[in-house]
DNA sequence: TGCCAACATGGCAGTCACTGCCACTAGGGT
DNA sequence: ACCCTAGTGGCAGTGACTGCCATGTTGGCA
């Protein structure tokens, strides 16, 4: 056979054996949020999932450490990606346009199943569970000063409001711009604080 | 014996049955705070807290769902007094007015527990993941307008961080208040937002 | 005082998530 | 043709959690 790698145009990046985990996950993944639409996480095994991705259980395992993990993948996916494009202190029109630049990539299918997640996340209560630990460990894990902190929780707040009103919208057919629900978001918290900080010196 | 109820001074509010069950509670609640410290909460068994607080783990599974709620009263009981004093729309120096009070009427033994369930969170992952989990659920429960549920849950980021930060202070022996914390917290979230609406408006 | 109903608990068996271990197979490099 | 390793399956085991039933305990009531 031709040697892979150098001189084979760069279909995939990946090489043969890479290429076949990454469908293994795939299928897992699609399977998982297939069955958590119809029947809710809580009534499926991950039995079942292995089973409909063609796999062993004990091969599910190996791809994801948690049943619902197996559904949260693009989900993650796109929080690493927003968190990418975030680095450091950063304002909060920064991070609008961050999330708007995020979300340019994901058009297309991307966009599409992050949508089926979402939907998903907002009927499916152990679901929901599951994606909120993630967050959370993700928030954990940064362990920066209060203000980084306390400021990536808040835009994490944001964010997930955002999406939930997004995914909302979309379920009933409507049409909805992230970005622009996200800038609302923003906007409500800003009102909150309206003068916070003015009456201590005053 | 007399006859419990009417006749007798308030010293409990409660009848016999039911001080039983407040006092297996309890035992289980200290058990397991006990334990957790001690050993993590993940290298604790049911089995373990149920034979610490003199039950059988099937008793233990009718006073709390999991495990981890065993150890996570006091907390819970904390976020709920502030919750009953933040009805409705408020602003946020009401709410830091609330925080004040709720602290105040915890002042003594419940605000030791307190304390000692917090700094066991800011080290034990387990038991931080099942505290979000509570708090989550709670603002989920609520289900309000998105204005409503934004200010909710951006409070509880401010909460959550104070909280962390008081533990953490307080376990190294410094002194630190908890409202002032609190109100340090809310002070980085409104400079996050200052500017914001400006922007658009010109 | 004695009986009954409701409550509280314990024990048991079962389900299901998740893990460690070992044995097997299939590719790929030499 | 040979090994070597990544990927997989099977199996047994742990531990959380639940439903069911049997038992003891308590409070109310005749």
């Amino acid at each position: 056979m031709l040697a892979s790698g150098s001189m084979l145009p760069v279909t995939d990046t990946t090489d043969l054996r890479e290429r076949r985990r990454l469908a293994t996950r795939a299928d897992i993944e699609t399977a998982a949020l297939d069955l958590f639409t119809r029947q809710g996480s809580d009534r499926t095994t991950v039995d079942e999932i292995a089973a409909a991705a063609g796999v062993s259980p004990r091969t599910f395992f190996r791809y994801f450490p948690t049943k619902e993990d197996a559904a949260l993948g693009t989900n993650r996916a796109f929080d690493t990606a927003i968190a990418t494009r975030v680095r450091g202190p950063v304002t909060l029109p920064e991070i609008v346009d961050a999330v708007a630049a995020t979300l340019g990539e994901f058009d297309g299918a991307p966009i599409d199943r992050l949508l089926q997640v979402r939907c998903l996340l907002n009927h499916d209560d152990n679901l929901r569970r599951a994606a909120l630990r993630m967050e959370a460990e993700r928030c954990w894990e940064v362990h920066g000063d209060l203000r980084t902190r306390v400021m990536n929780e808040t835009v994490n707040v944001a964010m997930r409001a955002a999406l939930d009103e997004w995914a909302t919208h979309r379920a009933a057919g409507e049409d909805a711009d992230l970005v622009e629900i996200f800038r609302e978001v923003c906007a409500i918290q800003s009102r909150m604080f309206d003068g916070f900080l003015m009456k201590r010196a005053s």
